[in-house]
DNA sequence: CGAGCTGTTGATCTCAATCAATCTGAGTGG
DNA sequence: CCACTCAGATTGATTGAGATCAACAGCTCG
């Protein structure tokens, strides 16, 4: 049993179809890859395997471009493992993480319906795997699978409502509301028992995504620190106070 | 033929049920306006006949609201013809302006394919009308029909797609940046010869819309006079130098 | 003709960006 | 094992875009 090769790193280079005669493991992969993602996983198994066939494996490295903004898009990205940053603006203007996508998410879905480039680009911010279904292989059994292209539908509706989400907040609310927002919406108690933020990210990667500065969100976390309300350890935040600091969204 | 009754306006509250036996002439309206929609055009017309019967026509007046924040919603709504505003926000936190839909336009995806309360609310700016599918009719008919799941893919990409626009310009672009922009984006010539603007809702609405306030608003048009790139008459809007006004996005 | 919106203008304020030094700490090579 | 590095984080000082508050002007429509 041992076809150990197919876990070897497939590059957007090498369209994978060499390994074509080993699919049975290599599409055992996919599919659960593929069962990963929410909206797809009440598929029928007869529509998980046929998408899995034809599904490209990628294994990015830290750092590693996925796809660039305003590029050609080979299709539907579903994240396997890691953590993928999908961020908008170019050089000049700036730019301003709007996604931290980690298994089981979908990235280029509009591109790829729409036959459009990219709008976003996409990095892998630590090892990661994703599988490519491209754009032909995905409308194929969307269009045979009604099951699969609702899903596809849900999706898309998700992320509208993400998206309705966020700029909702940037309209709305202060920055201070939104990192504090962020601490709560993302604490989980942990095994050591306190309520637990880990950022997933750079302190300066989860501040573009509040779409405030570095500097602000350092000094904002400072502020909730001397307020009691969190102790913070790198990218571990501890939550003392829920209620005082749920209610530090002004300032001190 | 005067069956004219169709005509008169069918409220929420009233099903619509009741004109099952003037169908063809009911459905045929419902037809033309989902036609309208852009994603749903290449329907076969078997699937649009399917969609159009249990579909629901509304007519509202200005003012009147389709539905609100956190509401349960009853479907897809189709814009038919009119205007209808789709902001997000509350009483204590403000409003803001997300969508201004037209005939084409489609409201209540995401709550509908999610199965969730909306979002955002709506109101009709101007009288309007909209066209329901209720959730079950619409599940229905996509689960029968490929194509239409596939539109509605498409409509959600689509929306998704704008919104990651709207997020990235508030982002990344000044105040004064958007409303030039805007301007630039919404400009026509119209039969009087020059690029014209013809705000499609007051003033307050579209300030909210490009996320600044009615003053910043004004006084950006109002610089963008005195420097002699525009001329502003009510909602109507001349573009005298569009080189200068792409140029005027730093203040003068 | 006055009541009520919508929009304009003026004065002031403030949140958060920007600019500019440090500081810290995880690698890295010697 | 330690000095060096260099990216990331923090801290301080300053600035400014745009919000807020307040007053007023125009229009429309009873």
């Amino acid at each position: 049993m041992n076809m150990r090769d197919d876990r070897l790193a497939i590059r957007e280079s090498s369209p994978a179809m060499s390994v074509r005669p080993k699919m049975a493991v290599h599409d055992l992969e996919i599919v659960s890859a593929l069962r990963g993602v929410p909206a797809l996983q009440a598929l029928p198994q007869a529509v998980m395997t046929r998408l899995a066939t034809g599904a490209i494996r990628l294994d990015l490295i830290r750092g590693e471009s996925l796809f660039g903004a305003e590029a050609h898009c080979a299709g539907l990205y579903v994240v396997a493992s890691g953590r993928i940053m999908l961020s908008v603006g170019s050089a000049e203007a700036g730019h301003k993480v709007i996604r931290l996508a980690e298994a089981g998410d979908i990235l280029g879905l509009s591109a790829t319906l729409l036959g459009l480039d990219t709008f976003a680009s996409a990095e892998a911010l630590v090892d990661s795997t994703v599988v490519l279904l491209t754009r032909e292989t995905l409308l194929d059994r969307a269009a045979r699978d009604v099951s699969l292209a609702l899903a596809l539908a849900n999706i898309g509706a998700r992320q509208s409502r993400n998206l309705a989400i966020d700029l909702e907040s940037v309209s709305l609310q202060s920055g201070r509301e939104r990192i504090v927002n962020y601490l709560l919406a993302n604490a989980a108690t942990g095994p050591a028992g306190p309520l637990t933020v880990l950022l997933s990210a750079k302190k300066s990667i989860i501040a573009s995504r509040l779409s405030v500065t570095p500097e602000y969100f350092s000094r904002t976390l400072h502020e909730l620190i001397s307020a009691g309300a969190i102790a913070v350890n790198g990218r571990q935040i501890v939550i003392l106070d829920a209620v005082r600091l749920r209610h530090s969204d002004h300032p001190a």
